[in-house]
DNA sequence: TATGAATGAGACTTCATTCAT
DNA sequence: TATGAATGAAGTCTCATTCAT
């Protein structure tokens, strides 16, 4: 099985060596931040929501787009950082006993559990990366040192075994990518409707990677 | 075969009542919106790109935001209006002689050409919309109307001869989509990279979204 | 008896060496001063009610502010000018054989038509000539020049006569000229109000000042 | 005797929850609001005579307007408390004692001296009372429920003690009004000019509001 | 003569950031 | 450490006025 909530590790670490007023405002942030992006909100506000001194943000964080780096670097660490945690290597080594859809199965509850617990700066990340070199270049490195290797080894490992077709990973790993998104996007923007019964989608979701990608003997 | 760039009717006839500074501050507008975005962006900046004094945007433009609206809607427009014109009407009725691997051809060609030149509105689109109301109620209703119906109406047909699977109408078009959103990104973002071998990742993407949605005999 | 209604002549001399155009700006520009103050009101907007570019308003009247002298300077010299015409002369020559009622009675019909008439006017140099010192030495001078030594001349004869107390002329003057005003306040406040009874008003008024000035003996 | 200087009561109270800059702005605001008028003066240059920051104007005043309405307000309701205040009941009561006269004299010296010293705040409020829909209503509210009713059963008491004529009560207090405003203005206009001996043309003031509504017998 | 698009100065206002307390 | 008053740069927007047509 694949490791769920990882995440919470590099918190707890963060967290002790945090101030209380410090959490207070990153949560107030966060909370206003992804309901009006980061321009419309003013540090005025951040300050009010999270009961300190509007002077007492500038302690903690030099200036405001610093706390927008401070709210969007831990969670895209750990967007990436699963990937390269041991129990994941863990699972690696055991993939001779996994399937390809056990794998899925992983990923998918894992990435759509962090989604949901992160929609607020999943949402503030959206809407910043495009105009944050300094995060894209983060972004990228993360992607390609951390996270690129360890997939790669992984979906190698069932191309060899001829659960998936041949293909270069990277067109793989795209098509995969993109149809998760799809799923942790409607998942989070239609949690809690009628419309949505997500163990039924997901299972689907399954089905269509397994079945775009194995190889038609 | 599916209407491909029909989005130039549009402009065309608008382009023809807007005044030439009005189109010069348009496309000054789209191209720092696009690399700043919408709030690091000053109406000085925007006229001096344009050449037009500041004031000249606001004859045309109420506010800086409705600057920001007629930017961001032709472009919704015509981002979901191709699928109610006549032509895709007509494909409609010659179904019978095509097959689902044509639709899935003529949609990612139409929406990957589409893609490409609106890349800087479609850039804003995605920062603006989470935070602009009206313009997502806008979307809903396109989507809702035009689009959804038709494309439901395609699909079932392909259903009903057996090329898909039996799966509800809203799953199959969310596979599909965030497939091809996937794709178009990737062709956007790679676009001249040695990377990227547009018509063979097409031909994969194609294969992944038959495979993935064909009813297993 | 008093003239009156000989405001018009000014317009009528004036108003044939007056454009078309130039009249409905004034006209325009007095109904939209009065309403909402000279400041709060654009140009733009005085060019769409008098159904003119806002160029025109330029050709016309150099600036906003000459604009605002144009509508007031006239109604000033109106306000003042009856004193000095050729009837109240003869009015003055007849004083023998008429009363300080009499005189009182002219005088309120006359500034009351008159402030009827002209109320937003009024009420834009109310609004101005605080601010308007050009405005003010003007009025300072038609009062000086004009207004007083005719007034003077016709209060001193009611005293000569012993129809009003031995007082120095400014002083009955401004006693007068408050109550008058405040009389013709009220009357065009409340004019078509149920609780005003203009002649009954007229006659206490009168009676009040009679009372107040008549040489007690 | 009639209350007299109750004002300062407001204005002591009301200081000492005021901050040193907010009272500068005011001052600098009243000054200049005066002189030139609401709309002729800029907050950057209230700024620059209260000697602080452009911005901090608008930390104490939300807007221009808001500025406006604080220096405005507290001195309409001023103008109008007197005439509810404690000790000027007791004078109701006592008024048995005391004759018409008396009233008015009490009453011209607190107007009097109450229009000196806010001279400048009454030149604004005159100029923007016009215009400012909400201060009429408020004007008109403190009239109608906190001044009419004492005034009106002062004057009552009058003419029941045969003191002055059978009039309506609106009506006496019309003529009063405009001959005690006629009087103020003349003295705040006038004042320190060899033109104007104060004591003298109150006197004569009074005298000719008691001749003009005593009741002749 | 009349137009109205274009201008650009200047107005009000916001807000991240500083700093004395 | 925490505060929050004060700042002033920078932003959006208005509008009287000009001028080519």
């Amino acid at each position: 099985m694949l490791p769920i909530n990882l995440e919470e590790f590099f918190s707890e670490e963060k967290l002790q060596e945090m101030n209380e007023k410090e959490i207070k405002i990153l949560e107030a942030a966060i909370e206003i931040f992804a309901e009006k992006g980061f321009f419309s909100t003013s540090t005025n506000e951040i300050a009010k929501k999270a009961n300190v001194a509007e002077g007492t943000i500038f302690r903690y964080f030099k200036t405001k787009k610093d706390l927008l780096k401070s709210i969007i670097k831990p969670t895209l660490v750990k967007t990436i950082a699963p990937f390269e945690m041991d129990r994941f290597s863990k699972a690696v080594f055991h993939l001779e006993h996994e399937t390809f859809e056990d794998f899925l199965y992983a990923l998918i509850k894992n990435r759509m559990d962090f989604a949901k617990k992160n929609k607020e700066v999943v949402k503030i990340i959206i809407q910043e990366i495009p105009f944050q070199e300094e995060m894209q270049e983060e972004l990228k490195r993360l992607f390609k040192d951390k996270m690129y290797p360890k997939v790669a080894t992984v979906l190698q490992s069932f191309i060899d075994k001829g659960q998936i077709k041949e293909l270069p990973i990277p067109t793989v790993l795209r098509l995969i990518i993109s149809t998760v998104i799809g799923l942790v996007i409607s998942s989070v923007v239609l949690e809690n409707t009628p419309f949505w019964n997500e163990d039924q989608e997901t299972k689907r979701t399954i089905e269509y990677i397994k079945a775009g990608l194995e190889s038609g003997e």
